[in-house]
DNA sequence: GATTGACCAAATGTATACATCAATGCAATG
DNA sequence: CATTGCATTGATGTATACATTTGGTCAATC
């Protein structure tokens, strides 16, 4: 097996269920059906379920059990825009309060990594994602701040919501390269607003370049179903 | 007994005992003991567990189990930040978007009855608080947006972020008046804000009050522990 | 026809025995 | 004396039987 207990197995095939729409939102999950399913006993799916639902993905029903939960397309841009605005914040508070260079230093890093990637012939979207990760997750640290790394965390975990979710759009090869140099530009001004303590301009940066998902969105959905039901990140939304 | 489960009942007592401050932070807690003590078996103590650290008053550990989550100072101001940060966006999307009518009311009414709750010789603290947190709900759920609603009431959740947190500071009776005074004004700024569709101003205006908060904090450390262990917001905090 | 109440089925809540894993200490051995 | 390795302890992981609750159906009654 992949993992040593039952609970985490149940847990990453459930997860992989749900973000790729597998149950459709709203609907709920049962103990018993789910036992059966997996072969195990209802006591790890409960645990599986019940971490399912400290990530997100899952609602608390008031009379006890979980309903998956349903995301339309207005959860999906107030997500981002949430990433934004708690992104935003971390800059801004980093610029502030003087972010740890060691810190800077990575992220400037993972900048000149992304340049190279999208200087060759073709660009390796894993390598691209990986330090695009990289990048966002200086950015909640530099600010020191464990409350807002967490939470930075929390809703970075929606399949949407991640700042590398739509990267694998392939609906628009040739526009993807553009977006990923301007994307790679605004990451130099983020990260150079923090260095030079610009509080302002640091958020407004970062809050706009979340934005760069809400067009992908839009887009995506402008484009009707075959697009869509493309869209990895946008599996798990209904209507 | 007061509930009808006994999850529900462990829950309630878990989380008082945490908040209150009775386990140290980082603290581990163990099935075993706990269910002991609650005299119930393992299985409701699991379930009252998860659930407090889906509350994020619990940390889950690598190899299993959970511990007290831990917080500093810094970690209540962040909190306190973020919660500021979260209201405003809140205030600017019910602007940009037009809040529903019927909420705005409420939370008009709201404002009038903090006002006659003032005005009175004696101040009914129960009363404020009650319409102080009708107010606060009106603001989250002004934008319509069950995301960001969502995430207000998680942040919310930690005792010492709560809009209501300070109010029951009797340490400075004479002061009190006058911040629930200008405390009033501001949520009567806010409002006037967003029904004018005026959303930088909602924002900054809504950031502002969160920080009110902020200075309550910062009274109560800088008056050493007497004080502050007689706060209940901050018994969970360490150092 | 609407309402009430009893019943049933299905789901979660609970207790508990047992399995497994990880850390610890101690003893045998090099 | 250091090191290995086994036994012990104490914790979570798992299965499962049973209790309880809930939601719905159907029929009796007004």
């Amino acid at each position: 097996m992949t993992t040593k207990t039952h609970t985490e197995r149940a847990l990453i095939t459930l997860r992989q269920r749900i973000v790729s729409g597998a149950y459709a939102g709203g609907q709920r999950l049962f103990e018993v059906a789910l036992a059966e399913d997996l072969n195990i006993s209802r006591t790890p799916v409960r645990a599986a379920l019940s971490k399912l639902a400290e990530e997100g993905l899952l609602d608390r029903m008031k009379s006890g059990g979980f309903a998956v939960r349903k995301f339309d397309l207005r959860d999906v841009t107030d997500t981002i825009e949430l990433r934004g605005v708690l992104e935003g914040t971390a800059a801004r508070l980093a610029a502030e309060m003087g972010a740890d260079p060691e810190i800077l230093a990575q992220a400037d890093d993972a900048i000149s990594q992304i340049d190279k990637v999208l200087s060759g012939k073709t660009v390796d979207m894993s390598k691209y994602s990986k330090y695009n990760s990289i990048f966002h997750d200086c950015l909640a640290r530099a600010c020191g701040s464990r409350v807002l790394a967490r939470e930075l965390t929390r809703v970075t975990t929606l399949p949407f919501a991640s700042p590398s979710a739509f990267l694998d759009d392939e609906s628009r090869a040739t526009q993807l390269l553009r977006n990923l140099i301007v994307a790679n530009e605004q990451h130099r001004a983020i990260l150079n607003a923090i260095a030079n303590r610009q509080s302002a301009r640091a958020e407004a940066l970062t809050r706009e370049h979340a934005r760069a998902a809400l067009q992908n969105v839009e887009f995506l959905t402008k484009n009707e179903a075959a697009l869509r039901e493309g869209s990895a990140p946008l599996a798990i939304v209904s209507a």
